[in-house]
DNA sequence: AAATACACCGCAAACGTTTGCGAAAATGTT
DNA sequence: AACATTTTCGCAAACGTTTGCGGTGTATTT
């Protein structure tokens, strides 16, 4: 019934696979006649070529390996959405592979990606990721990584990331713009290099600006721990002003709290984050954030591994502008 | 440097390619003694079998197409994610393809799934597919086809769905139980399926119970039109006193308008809605909601496409059963 | 009329694997 | 010592495609 292939469709004409491969494939060789007869047939027993074995035979698998965390995360989907996307367009097809956070799954998937022989492997790297190694013998067998949002320190290598230290400035900027005196921080997990990043620039900014704002810096790892930060800070006697969280993760903890205690926004607290802009519109007024488009940054790699893939051989980090979004939290 | 293939490794060893082929998937015809040869000499030279060949071979390409008009969607990724999860530990790879929601982008990637000879196909269809004969020549071919969360009206195919029904009559129950009087229904677009299961089974909850409630129901197509809707009724003399939201889309927008006129949950108003938690748990209170859970759907779906792979030939509806999540709301 | 050009097509090898079958070597049985 | 059995391995075909090369036949040029 299926599996229609070269050969079945050259008997049935009575002529060779390598004239129906040349005819399907529009070659000069062929009369317009014979192309015409083969097309059709082809058309009418809904011929499918076999993409292994024209892989096999070219060598070119066009398909990208896409290795996450979790694809359930607001700001991995719109990556993710935008690198398929323009993949398809492209003509590559995407295989993605999450990690759950474990490396030892993350290196399985990296052997998938080997397996399958891919074109080129675009990589968000768990937390616990020690080893490039196993990254960058990709890199020596000719397949191009590009490593996003979560990547190596390792230099190296071809990165795309989230401009971390811009955002932070410009959030912070807004701040002191709004002369807030009470300023509260809520950043991630300490150890991770985005929240390095951001933290510094957030308090660089703060001291250049001779602001007479006090400035409190706490962390949190989780959402809940945001909320129980931010609940604690908002019963003190001297609340916050302005409230800063780094992530979304952190801001659904914050307003949680914030709802509980019935804080108005933004008159009693000024609200500021770092988003890629689906949280903060849930709110009213919706949040003010800097945004860090998931979408412009897989576009940005993509673009990436297209000029690695058309010879470009240099690396590059490459950040992607934020922006400020206003809402009515600030 | 790269590129090692059984023809290297029996070059090497002076054995033939058969040979070590059989001895890497330790055949019981190899000697231990050959088969540890071949196994280390394969491990310092980091073989890994291409996956072309073997597919083309065997014609098993464990590989699953997955059909989702969007990875950017809280229902969508838990289901994404429990498929990928399941599959990669039976041994399959997922390729997911994104149709946005357009028929035409849709059918080509049913086309790939062709090419790429995949064992299976997990689809979500888009609200405009008029034509489920692609999908059903699929099954024709041999491979099993398995609808989830939208799936086409046709009977004879196999569809793992969300209980539509079973989930509005629970919010509808507990909101009877709960004695309300005045009842604000909000579904979404009255062509879809899913809103005429949910709507005739809300209604259906209120007229058996001889309830004095006075039920009103309007229907938002966005988060957009929800905020308005919830607006205007909550301006009204005769405000509600419990607000039923079918979906995600809707709840956002219903909380962002209670939000702006400082409702107070659950005092002033309660509130339920259907949901597969994420969202419902970013206010405070919690919102109480019917569970439909995008990853047990997920891995009845999987398991579904396990059975059908072994052998199984009958089709099946299979509903996931939902279940009430308290929050504070209601 | 011979030589040249061109249009059209087929042969066969190659990509890397799996697997049925047969062969050689080792071992066991009388 | 002759035979039967078992262990261990290699040969070769097949999966479906692409592509360099060569081979016809017809049309064009000298």
């Amino acid at each position: 019934m299926s599996n229609i292939t070269l050969k079945k469709i050259s008997q049935s004409l009575g002529l060779s696979i390598s004239t129906v491969s040349r005819a399907l494939k529009n070659h000069p060789d062929i009369s317009e006649q014979t192309k015409k007869r083969v097309r059709e047939l082809a058309e009418s027993l809904e011929y499918e070529p076999n993409a292994f074995a024209i892989q096999l035979r070219t060598k070119d698998s066009r398909i990208f390996g896409l290795l996450v965390p979790t694809v359930s995360n607001h700001f991995y989907e719109s990556c993710i959405q935008a690198i398929e996307e323009e993949s398809r367009k492209a003509g590559y097809t995407v295989i993605i592979l999450q990690s759950g956070d474990d490396p030892e799954t993350e290196l399985a998937n990296l052997r998938l990606c080997r397996q399958n022989r891919v074109s080129g492997v675009f990589a968000c790297i768990t937390p616990n990721t020690s080893n490039v190694q196993p990254f960058l013998k990709l890199e020596d067998a000719g397949i191009p990584v590009i490593f996003f949002d979560k990547v190596p320190d390792f230099e190296a290598c071809n990165k795309v990331c989230t401009g971390d230290i811009e955002a932070a400035s410009i959030a912070a900027e807004r701040i002191i713009a709004k002369q807030k005196k009470q300023v509260l921080a809520i950043l991630g997990n300490p150890n991770l290099s985005i929240t390095k990043k951001r933290m510094t620039a957030f308090k660089a900014a703060f001291e250049k600006n001779i602001a007479t704002a006090k400035l409190q810096v706490v962390h949190a790892n989780s959402t809940k721990e945001a909320f129980d930060l931010t609940h604690d800070q908002y019963q003190q006697e001297a609340k916050p002003d302005v409230v800063f969280c780094m992530s979304d993760e952190i801001l659904a903890g914050t307003m949680k709290a914030l709802q509980l205690l019935r804080v108005k926004i933004p008159k009693e607290t000024g609200i500021i984050s770092i988003s890629n802009g689906v949280l903060p519109k849930l709110y009213y007024p919706e949040i003010t954030y800097v945004e860090t488009s998931g979408s412009k940054l897989g576009k940005t790699a993509f673009n990436r591994m297209m000029s690695r893939l058309n010879g470009s051989t240099f690396v590059q980090e490459i950040t992607v502008e934020s922006i400020l979004v206003e809402g009515g939290s600030l």
